[in-house]
DNA sequence: CTAATTCACTTGCATATTGCAAGTAATATC
DNA sequence: GATATTACTTGCAATATGCAAGTGAATTAG
């Protein structure tokens, strides 16, 4: 049981206690838009994690209830890790990001998702909370 | 001029590589939605962030551009941090981190800002977007 | 049935970042 | 001229990260 100090009771600084670092977001993203589930699939994303911090960072997110592990149905050998509503619930921050980085970064954009993205925000958080929800029913 | 290491060209990536820590949104909020502008006032947060690591992030946040840094007009040893258009663009991700806090986290959240939120998001992050803007123009 | 492979980690160690306390330097006030 | 304010810097211990290698259970290949 991973423990998350906190360092007040703002509700900016208790989010950034959880999801503050460079890795944590990185994981909840390759989960909601590259439909990642197992250790070995994170580990293939271009930034590149170490696979203590990745071991690390999902404990965290386990204990602190934004995702879920289950032994995979066809192999004893392999973990899911499922989104939780509160793990679905950071999609709206995540989708703020990117929005930012297209702004101000020079970045590579799957063009489908941009051109999701210029017809409104909240539909494309919409859309990806619908499929984070379908798939953790699996 | 302070650097900042880029791990891939996704936009998710590129907006963590300059805010995904546990100080830099801070700083930005305390700007946004207390109003801070100096050195001494950021110190003065309830999260109490170090010195040297206070002067590290504003070191960033201006080589990045998203704040400027100019000589008080009423005192030569004081300076004065605002806001650029690339800072307040921050403010949608900062509003997402509020209402994901609000939401799962034990917060204490000023009760005008949450009725405010409770009426919509997009108009709270309008109203403080426009109240920056006018800020940075003194 | 045994050996190699896959999968999910853990361990050890060098490097980087953070936290804490104290010190510095340029104004500004008394 | 002495004290205070403002914005830092410095040194050092503690923590976190990055990297390479190792472990162990489950699965597949021969």
């Amino acid at each position: 049981m991973k423990v998350v100090k906190q360092r007040s009771t703002c509700p900016i600084s208790t989010s950034l206690d959880v999801l503050g670092d460079r890795w944590t977001l990185l994981i909840l993203r390759d989960m909601v838009f590259a439909g990642k589930s197992t250790y070995g699939e994170f580990l293939q994303s271009a930034e590149k994690i170490a696979t203590n911090v990745l071991a690390d960072r999902l404990a965290v997110l386990e204990s602190q209830g934004l995702i879920t592990k289950a032994v995979a149905s066809d192999k004893k050998s392999k973990f899911i890790y499922r989104l939780t509503e509160k793990g679905v619930d950071t999609i709206p921050i995540i989708v703020a990001l990117i929005q930012w980085g297209i702004k101000h970064c020079p970045t590579d954009v799957n063009p489908d998702l941009l051109e999701e993205l210029q017809a409104g925000k909240e539909a494309v958080v919409e859309k990806y909370q619908r499929l984070a929800r379908e798939k953790a029913l699996v």
